[in-house]
DNA sequence: TTTAGAGGTCTTTTT
DNA sequence: GACCTCTAAA
């Protein structure tokens, strides 16, 4: 331990001290942004250590993201001597599995059993639906997916769900839910879920693992507290209930995943749930200026759900918060670009700059920009890397060569590249494996023993192959393993001729994102680590170099901190989003309210909020928004707004800070007044007649194939603004617009 | 029987 | 823009 370990309680102010000092029992730490709740969480297991309450691996810290997970590794690490690897810290969903590894027997599965993700889920799930004849045109089977996942965050197995009258599909429900979970075992996956049911099965199953563990864990330190869902207290109760030490730290204004099922009802029932707690507050913030803590204050007391708190800090006033408005996305990338060349001129490092967006899909503008520019940034969350296409079909490769019964990595590549397998094909295999109850791997080879058609040489040389990676896999190392497979399964070849034939962005990237996915592949001891991590973390873990600017979500912003935030996109209908409002009503707009708390609090220095006012490009076609409501709370003494000279020539600002009462209606307000605003601008003659395509007029009536019937606001060359019927205005192509008599 | 292309639908946030 | 489904052609 470093020689200054003694004197690390100086470190800490009086509150913080408390929570550090008071070890035993339950304490709950209701911390707010920036109130050094990290640190209290670290200095407290570093306390522990010092004190020899504990040893390294009888401290639980348990964190919600990976992120969070490698931070609180990185800052032990750095305060200690020895190696953290024995330590038990990182996720609920990591740590689950560590816990599953030693036990997984014990619930069904086999040894190096596999994590899968949203994707295969979905997949498998089709799967069952188009077998079980479930159809999947009214109640999708994104529905049910979505619906077993929130049952798992609930802790409620296909035994349990009780059909509901006022559902309509639970029966089918149930149905999909026990072969989706016999499925599972059978291919030997596992989804997020499971991992965090199967320990609480194992703990409830066997008493002895279950005291095993709660002897262990002498202290459990629970970090992002407020995002604990039903299932994942449960866990903590387990756990807990051996030495009764837990020491909690939330923040219920920073609550931002109710959509997994995190329930801050949990904070409320801490003394409930946990016996006699002390509860610590810390509001003395250390990170943000007065200024922007005053700002992101005034927004979340604009909501009504809250335990109440007002952060205080001693810090210098600071900037004003910039906003501006802008008339399209390439304006406002560039307009936040130039201000990041300010401040690199004036020596900002840039990993101390950060750009936020509510949509992980917006960044592209953003990087089209940096990359012109060159500057570096990183990306992290959103397009994953592991997610895309290239790299989940290697991966595919590599799980059917670790377990022939992986179903879904088989049908994931057994025609890619193409083999002339079809679906036909995969068919009678599907029929074979049901029918003997095998894999679809051995119903392949089964196939071709009792059949003989074209398809049957490449059948069989596919299954050759794997069979061979397999021996190789036991020779090799999974590096080699890789490149073999890439070679002979010639995807390598595939992807260059997609690459010459094609051109897209995509395409030139694929073979890169390979050699980069051989690269990170050196960062494992072998394939099961590696299959470990992916499953789990989703992210590339090379790439990590420190001086890039940070693109991320606000969700994946939680927890870090810049001297520069750059918050894009605050656009209603963006942020808040439409679809979180309609959703959950006021609770949405909340959550959403929240999401803007932590997105502000991660600025030390300053704060730059944009816009685009009129010409969001998503989904293929450009979309009108108003300036997020998020704008209006901000006290208006602390903002400088300013706006591109189209905005200021029209008068859109002035019109939006002077409304001062926005209900919290279903439509967006924003939304709403612009609708009205612009019909009652333009004359409507309804019965107009007009030939189609040529001679069309502001104020037609048309009809698109895809967005229906609406009126065109106006004509620019080939493009026509449209307000169509169904409540979306969209810049469209005159060539795909008719005219209705 | 497979594949390419057309046309449709759905678009948040993460372990 | 990605992914799915349907259709027509190979």
């Amino acid at each position: 331990m470093s020689e200054n370990s003694n004197n690390y309680l100086n470190f800490l102010n009086k509150q913080q001290r408390k929570a550090v000092e008071n070890t035993f029992g339950a304490t709950l730490i209701l911390a707010g942004a920036g109130s050094g709740k990290t640190r209290v969480l670290t200095f407290k297991l570093l306390h522990l250590l010092v004190k020899k309450l504990a040893s390294p691996n009888q401290i639980l810290a348990v964190t919600f993201t990976n992120k969070a997970a490698a931070e609180m590794k990185s800052r032990v690490s750095n305060m200690l001597n020895f190696p953290i690897d024995k330590m038990w810290i990182g996720t609920f969903h990591s740590l689950s599995l560590k816990i599953l590894k030693s036990h997984y027997e014990k619930v069904g599965l086999k040894k190096n059993f596999i994590i899968i993700d949203a994707d295969d889920q979905l997949k498998l799930i089709k799967k069952i639906c188009e077998i079980e004849k479930i159809d999947t045109k009214e109640v999708s089977a994104k529905y049910y997916q979505i619906a077993i996942d929130r049952l798992k965050n609930k802790g409620i197995s296909y035994k349990e769900l009780k059909p509901n009258k006022y559902r309509q599909n639970d029966e089918e429900l149930i149905k999909i839910y026990k072969i989706y979970q016999e499925e599972l075992l059978r291919i030997n996956c596992a989804d997020f879920g499971d991992l965090i049911l199967f320990c609480i099965k194992l703990f409830k199953k066997d008493e002895e693992i279950l005291k095993k563990y709660q002897k262990l864990f002498k202290f459990i330190l629970v970090d992002e507290y407020q995002d604990i869902n039903l299932i994942q207290q449960r866990w903590l109760e387990y756990l807990y209930g051996g030495n009764k030490n837990i020491c909690c730290v939330g923040d219920d204004d920073q609550s931002i995943y109710s959509w997994r099922g995190a329930d801050v009802s949990n904070l409320l029932n801490f003394d409930k749930n946990f016996s006699k707690p002390l509860i610590i507050r810390l509001e003395q913030n250390y990170r943000s200026t007065k200024n922007i803590l005053e700002s992101a204050s005034t927004l979340i007391e604009k909501n009504k759900g809250r335990y109440g708190k007002r952060l205080w800090s001693e810090n210098k006033e600071g900037e004003k918060i910039i906003i501006n408005g802008f008339w399209e996305t390439k304006e406002e990338a560039t307009f936040v670009t130039d201000k990041i060349e300010n401040l690199i001129s004036n020596k900002t490092p840039l990993s101390e700059i950060a750009i936020l967006f509510r949509v992980a899909a917006h960044t592209r503008s953003f990087e089209e920009r940096l990359i012109s520019i060159g500057l570096s940034y990183k990306i992290i969350g959103g397009f994953r890397f592991y997610e895309r296409k290239e790299i989940k079909d290697m991966i595919a490769y590599l799980r059917l060569v670790n377990n022939q019964s992986d179903d879904l990595a088989f049908e994931r590549i057994i025609n890619v590249p193409k083999r002339g397998i079809g679906k036909t094909t995969l068919n009678k295999f599907n029929l074979i494996a049901r029918k003997k109850n095998i894999s679809l791997f051995d119903a392949a080879r089964e196939f071709i023993s009792i059949t003989n058609t074209k398809t049957n040489n490449e059948i069989f040389n596919f299954v050759q192959n794997i069979l061979n990676w397999k021996k190789i896999k036991e020779k090799f190392d999974h590096i080699e393993l890789s490149k073999v497979i890439l070679e002979d399964s010639k995807y390598l070849q595939y992807l260059e001729k997609e690459e010459k034939n094609l051109k897209t962005p995509e395409s030139l990237s694929r073979i890169d994102n390979i050699n980069e996915f051989l690269e990170s592949l050196k960062d494992f001891e072998n394939l099961d680590g590696f299959l470990e991590h992916v499953g789990l973390v989703m992210e590339n873990i090379t790439n990590t170099s420190n001086e890039t600017i940070s693109l991320m979500t606000m969700h994946g912003s939680k927890g870090l901190e810049f001297d520069y935030i750059f918050l894009a996109g605050w656009e209603e209908g963006v942020f808040p989003s439409q679809k979180s409002i309609e959703e959950s009503g006021n609770k949405g707009l909340e959550e959403e309210r929240r999401l803007a708390y932590v997105a502000l609090t991660r600025a030390k220095q300053k704060v730059f909020i944009t816009y685009v006012n009129q010409n969001r490009y998503s989904y293929a076609s450009h979309d009108y928004n108003m300036p997020s409501r998020f704008i209006n709370e901000l006290p208006k003494e602390l903002i400088e707004l300013n706006d591109s000279s189209y905005l200021a020539d029209n008068n859109f600002l002035d019109e939006f800070i002077k409304l001062e009462n926005i209900s919290d209606d279903l439509i967006t307000p924003g939304r709403k007044r612009l609708l009205k605003k612009q019909k009652e601008e333009i004359d409507w003659d309804i019965n107009q007649d007009i030939d189609a395509y040529s001679n069309l007029n502001e104020g037609d009536r048309v009809f698109h194939q895809k967005f229906g019937y609406g009126r065109i606001l106006y004509i620019e060359g080939d493009k026509a603004e449209v307000d169509f019927e169904k409540g979306s205005i969209k810049k469209i192509f005159i060539k795909f617009l008719k005219v209705n008599p």
